[in-house]
DNA sequence: CCGATTGGTTTTATAATGCAACCACAAAAG
DNA sequence: CTTTTGTGGTTGCATTATAAAACCAATCGG
């Protein structure tokens, strides 16, 4: 085989979100759908990507329930591309892509908005990974452990 | 052109990252990066990678300064390939990929490990966002704005 | 009903990926 | 110090993905 190796069949959490989402368009169009964009057209000519290629996007987080097609919305006959529970889940990755770039991008000055909450009008905070008890941890507080095996029933 | 679109010039945090990261191996050799592998032999053997890709992501990872050569370790010869600041800083969207797993996985019992707090041996909790208040926020509380004019001497 | 728009599919060309073979140099063995 | 092994790659070729453009059917606007 020479195809482009899945990750299907790994465990490791991290290969399977790529799998599913590891490629280079889909997160900005899961982007542009959290900011509001549900048409075909619309994906296109805000992203200048090829129509083929967003059609087959599109196809593929249809079937990783990521997005969904919803009848209308306007009153015409054509459909339109929502977000799944799943698509909104995402929301945190691209935070996380985005102060990324923020705090390590070599030109910062290019990038062109900042994400501000909607109440106050002011910048968010860095995302956090608290414990338990709620100590902020960071990379070297962590570890990975094997999962628990599932309850059996008469275990 | 036919090459891969590239979004170099794309003034949008999230196309940025993914200009660096959005390939299908990056997050996974930064994975096991994180969790102290730092050999060529030993990512190659652990990710089972063509040789030839690895060479070519983790020169490009060079560039970009997500990982640094170091000299030795053991009292060899060889190089090793470590995470710089920039590199480590990826940590936040490896666990927002990990948790969307986690969250929405269709066999979650494939996954095989659970991230844990080092110091309690318990699992972290969710990656939260914050307003400067404090508030949790989420997708529906955030909006985006053009980056304020960078302040000029004489402005 | 006629033309334009929307939402794609098909075709064809190029770039990226995967595998295997090869190679230089360091390290270890004799 | 000579041979052998292991490390860290590079090179060549087959396959796959991506891109751009042409094409096409259904829908909508008048």
């Amino acid at each position: 085989m020479v195809k482009r190796t899945s990750f299907e069949g790994d465990g490791c959490p991290v290969a399977r979100s790529l799998e599913a989402i590891g490629d280079w368009w889909t997160l900005l169009i899961i982007r542009e759908a959290m900011l509001g964009l549900r048409r075909f057209g619309e994906f296109q000519s805000k992203l200048g990507m090829a129509k083929n290629i967003l059609s087959a996007r599109l196809r593929s987080m249809l079937d990783h329930g990521i997005l969904a097609m919803v009848p209308a919305s306007d009153g015409s006959a054509y459909q339109e591309y929502v977000l799944t529970p799943k698509g909104r889940g995402l929301f945190p990755i691209l935070v996380a892509l985005r102060q990324w770039s923020e705090e390590f991008d070599d030109t910062p000055e290019e990038i062109d908005t900042i994400m501000i909450d909607r109440a106050k009008g002011r910048p968010v905070k860095k995302l956090e990974l608290h414990a338990e008890d709620g100590r902020l941890l960071s990379l070297a507080d962590i570890t990975l452990k094997p999962r628990p095996a599932p309850r059996r029933r008469s275990a």
